[in-house]
Order: C-alpha cells, then structure tokens, then sequence
RNA sequence: GUGGCUGUAGCUCAGACGGAUAGAGCGGUUGCCUCCUAAGCAAUAGGCCGCAGGUUCGACUCCUGCCAGUCACACCA
C-alpha cells in the first residue's frame, strides 16, 4: 500500500484512541490532510491537523499535537516532530523509500496507470469544429488539450469514450455547398456572385479544382440545387478526411466521430415530444420554446423556428440525450470561451430531459493569441486570413505546439509565441524534456557497450544522495498527481510534473555518475534512472509529446 | 448593462478543501565540460500576490465592493 496511505491510517488510528482514552472528544473531528512540507527539513509529510483541531476541541494545538504524536506508532516511521503553531512532521525510515523505489521499478511501463473498481464512464468531446474549413490554432488548442485530458483520464482508470461532433447539417454546410459552386462557376469562366456568408480560404479553391480534374464542366448541365447537393457531399467527405488528417498529426484521435445528421428528424422530434410531454417546452408566435429560466436561464429559448426548422439548440438537446442513454456517468465537453452563453441553456436542457446538469462538464478554453516577431497575429475564419493547425505544426513541430498548449491552465488566455516555440534551443520547455530521456536512453546504451548490466536484484539502498531520494520521492508521488490532475481535469499538471521530474534528473545527472563507479551502485543507479525514463515516457505519452531516444 | 475567465518577479505563467521563508521557465549577473549528450548543472539579483474593506489564531487562497484586460449576451452554428 501507498505509505501516504499508511501514514493517514496510522493518524486516524491514534486520533480514534485518544477519542477512546477520552483524550480528545469523540464528535468534529476535522478532516485530516497530509501534505508535503515546503521543505525537506520539516520532514517527509507533516499535517495542520493540529491546528484545525484546536477550535474543535477547545484544546491548545500543540498539546493536541503531542497526544496524537504520542499514540502513532509504525515501524515505517523514523519519527514526529512537533513545529511552529502546531504542524506535525512526520519523518519516515530510509528503507520505506527504497520499497517505493522497487515498486516502480516492478511496475515498469505500468507505472501511473491507476486501477478503479468499477470505472465511471466518462465521454470527453472534443475540437468538433465546423467541417467547412481547416483547423486553426483555436482548435489546436481544444485538441491538444482534450486528447491529454483523455490520456489522462485513462491513466487514472477511468471508462473514457472521446468524440468528435460533426455539425453537417444546417446553413453552415449549406453555404460550404454555395462556396464550392461559387469557385467551381469561377474557375469554369462563368463568374458569379461570391455568397455573402461563404467560405473565402484556399481549401474550398482546392476543392474545386479537384472536382473539375475529376469531372470536367460536367456538373455544369445540372440544376443549381442538383449540383449544391452533389458538392456539398463532396465537399463534406474531402473537408472531414481534412479534419481527421490533420488531428492525427497532431497524435490526436477520437473513438466516435458522432454525425449531426443522425439526429435529424427522428432524435430531434422524439427529444422535443419528450420535452412536450413533461411540460418543458410551449408553443409561441409559431415557435417551439424551451422553458430553460425555470432551470436558470436567463430567458427562454427557441427549439423549432416558426418555420418549422429546428434551430442547432435542438439539435444539441437530441445530441445530449443520447450521450445520456448511451450511459455515460460523466459527460465532458470541451468549448472555446466564445460559448460560455451556451452551457446555462444545454444545462438546462439536460435538466428538462431527467438527467442531472452536473453531469453534464463544460470545460472553456480560453481564447489562443498568436504572435509573431513580437506582434499578434490577427485570425479570421471567414477571410481564411487564419494560421491553421497544419502550419502551426509544420512551423514548430506536434511536440513544441502540443506541450505550448497543455503547459498553461486551460482557463487562462493562452499567448502563443511562434518564435520561442519553434527555437530548437534551451529557451523550449519541451526540449528540456526529452533532453533528460535522451541523456538515460544514452547511458543505456553506454553501459550496454561497457558491459555493465542490469541486477536482478539491485542495492537500492545505495542510494543515498541527495539528488537520488529526491528523484525517488518525485517518482513515488506520481500516482497521487494523477489522480489529481485528473479528478481536476487539468492536464496541465502533469506538464508541470514532467518537467519537474526532468529538473530532478539533470541535477542528479550532475552530481553522480553511473558508468565508472562501484558495480553495485552503478546497477542501482541504472535501476533507477531506468525508473525515471519510464516515468517522463508515462507523462509524455499523456500529453502526447514524443520520447526520443537520440537528439 | 448582465455574465464567464483573467490580474502573482522585467516577460510568460504555476501555486491541493486557508497554514511554516510565495515558486518555475525565459531574460540579467557569476561560476562549471581531461568525466555517461553544456538542448545541462550550481549560485545570485528581482515580489505592497490589481486596489480597498471583511471573516480567521493565520488570507495569494474564502466573502463584499471597486479598477483593468478579454470573451460572450440571436428563431447563427
């Protein structure tokens, strides 16, 4: 078992015996946390509990923190000290590391997988961005950071289903259909008018031409509605093999790729007669609303225009529904800032469908700005002025824009400098990284070359510096970070801890060696960097950052 | 106007249900390759944690008000 874990049951069994001495009194114990002191001097894991306790119990903290010291007892434990206002510090043996140590080594590529019994299933959609263009940085940044917050949730054991939603219904396509048409007549010599909302970027050129490469003028002789349904199909199959291109060059990949279309009429008019029996929704001017303010709304909204179009709210209530009966306990989607509106209306809607809105997760991510040379770079969907996915990677490469991404919290504006990110130099957190993998991947090979090999069993308990236990600690306490970072669902942590752990290995790197001292500490040591690369392998592999083994 | 997010070192940002001296990267200064990758390490300078109140033994963290930036407030998707 986790020593963190034995450690708080060791609390709680002391605390449960002063109760019983009637030391303490037996009602409002206050939570017991244990955490990892500021510094290493105040020991391996000190707690408050002390100092909470204390209005509680009527008590003076620290004498409560000598009893509860007094009554704590295992052979893990080295000692406790009392410090400050009232913090306990706990000290644990040097060998309770070293069976941590072998833990990890034991657990090999599997360590930071946690196991769950029964798993919640957890959907997270992601990107769904319109199929009428390319991606661009905006969506960039959805991607990168739904597929690591899917990594993520798999490694803590969840059920975990990703999805892409494809709005292929509804005027946006339409007008993707009028754009192509309106490129396709250009190209062709007969000039017409460019649709007010079309789509200006070079893609829709592209497909134009590639229609005319294939058939020649012949969609020409068909009626302009005939010929609107014929590119809109081609358009949408070029525009979505576009989209699953460019994600898988990102390393990003959904298990459904859910279409709009499926839900019209049928899901949509059996949602809205659902609504319509349980009194969530009434007619009015012609329209069919929502009574989304008696679920906190700010009014109510339109499902069915009064031109009997469903709008794309009803859409998504059909859409919700069925991630609902497909039985997901959690059901997370991730959006850009610009819809912040929108998630007080599908909650609402969630809720007039008998499910619960807080299983229902909105993640927003806040809005990406690019700059170059120290000046922003303006985007526009519409003018396809944008810098897309494709080029972003093409200019700094998956690894760079996906750890770029990942590394800041999803709730702050993301200011994306192309510069720093392409620099192949030390200014680039994500080289930082690898760098530390690729240094253990070259002592492997050194050894290899020199003879020297891995121990059954090695003396772990060599390893004494400094630099070695902190490697150690780090490594131990990468099950609980995921953990967190999962149940928080911030992936960004675990940048954060790759990065930290690769910190931990450099310095160690400098400070002790491997090849050239006594066998056994050289085996030891092999083990445990052997440890660490398989560690930044794990925390790469959730953020999607490659692991090289050369640079 | 209403609502969401943000405001922490020169710059970009972390900071676990309130706790012991507020952290990292970049940039600055100073050292370190006869030795497993110097894309590295070590040291050092740099902070009214937006402002003002409040709650608390204790507030960057919680509450209220204000200021600033940003995104949004459709029978568009």
């Amino acid at each position: 078992m986790d020593i963190k874990e034995t450690l708080l049951k060791g609390i709680v069994a002391a605390v449960e015996q002063a109760v019983a001495e009637g030391v303490f009194p037996s009602d409002q114990c206050p939570e017991i946390i244990l955490e990892v002191p500021p510094q290493k001097e105040f020991g391996d894991f000190a707690t408050s509990f002390a100092m909470k306790a204390a209005r509680a119990y009527k008590m003076n903290p620290r004498k409560i923190a000598e009893e509860l010291a007094s009554r704590l007892q295992g052979d893990w434990l080295e000692k406790t000290e009392i410090a400050g206002p009232g913090f306990i510090n706990f000290y644990l043996k040097s060998d309770v590391i070293y069976d941590q140590l072998a833990a990890i080594i034991a657990a090999g590529s599997e360590y930071g997988n946690l196991n769950q019994e029964n798993p919640p299933k957890i959907q997270v959609e992601y990107v769904s961005a319109n199929p009428t263009g390319p991606l661009h940085v905006g969506h960039g940044r959805g991607a990168a950071a739904g597929s690591a917050l899917v990594n993520l949730l798999r490694a803590a054991g969840y059920d975990v289903s990703s999805e892409y939603y494809i709005n292929d219904a509804g005027n946006q396509i339409d007008n993707l259909a009028a754009s192509v048409n309106a490129r396709y007549l250009e190209l062709l010599g007969k000039p017409t008018e460019f649709p007010e909302n079309g789509y200006h970027g070079q893609d829709i050129v592209d497909t134009a031409k590639r229609i005319i490469k294939k058939s020649g003028d012949a969609y020409l002789k068909l009626e302009a509605a005939e010929r609107l349904e014929v590119f809109k199909e081609v358009a949408l199959q070029e525009k979505l093999a576009a989209l699953k291109e460019d994600l898988a060059a990102f390393n990003v990949e959904h298990d459904v790729w859910f279409s709009e279309r499926t839900l019209h009429p049928d899901a949509v008019k059996d949602a809205c007669h659902f609504l319509q029996e349980n009194g969530n929704v009434y007619e009015q001017d012609g329209a069919l609303w929502l009574k989304s303010t008696a679920y906190g709304d700010d009014k109510d909204r339109v499902v069915i225009r009064d031109n009997g179009v469903p709008t794309y709210l009803a859409a998504d209530i059909a859409y919700h529904r069925d991630k609902f009966v497909r039985g997901f306990d959690k059901v997370i989607n991730i959006w850009g800032a610009d819809h912040h509106g929108y998630i007080c209306r599908v909650k609402a809607a969630v809720k007039a469908l008998g499910y619960n809105p807080d299983d229902l997760e909105v993640m927003l991510l806040q809005m990406v700005s690019l700059y170059r040379n120290g000046e922003l770079v303006k985007m526009s969907k519409r003018t396809g002025q944008s810098v897309t996915l494709a080029e972003l990677i093409e200019e700094v490469g998956t690894d760079a824009a996906r750890y770029f991404f990942i590394m800041r919290s999803l709730d702050s504006q993301l200011d994306f400098d192309l510069d720093l990110a392409k620099s192949k130099s030390n200014e680039n957190p994500v080289y930082y990284i690898q760098y530390a993998h690729a240094r253990i991947c070259s002592i492997f090979r050194q050894a290899a070359e020199s003879g020297l090999t891995m121990a059954a069993r090695p003396k772990l308990e060599l390893l004494t510096d400094e630099s070695e236990i902190t490697l150690i600690k780090k490594m131990a306490a990468y099950g609980e970070e995921i953990a967190y970072a999962a149940s928080e669902r911030a992936p960004h942590r675990i940048a954060r801890y790759a990065h930290e752990i690769a910190s931990d290995f450099h310095s160690f790197y400098n400070r002790c060696r491997i090849m050239g001292v006594d066998t056994d500490l050289a085996q030891a040591r092999l083990a445990l960097v052997g440890a660490v690369a398989s560690v930044i392998r794990h925390s790469l592999g959730i953020l999607g950052v490659s692991a090289p083994e050369k640079m």
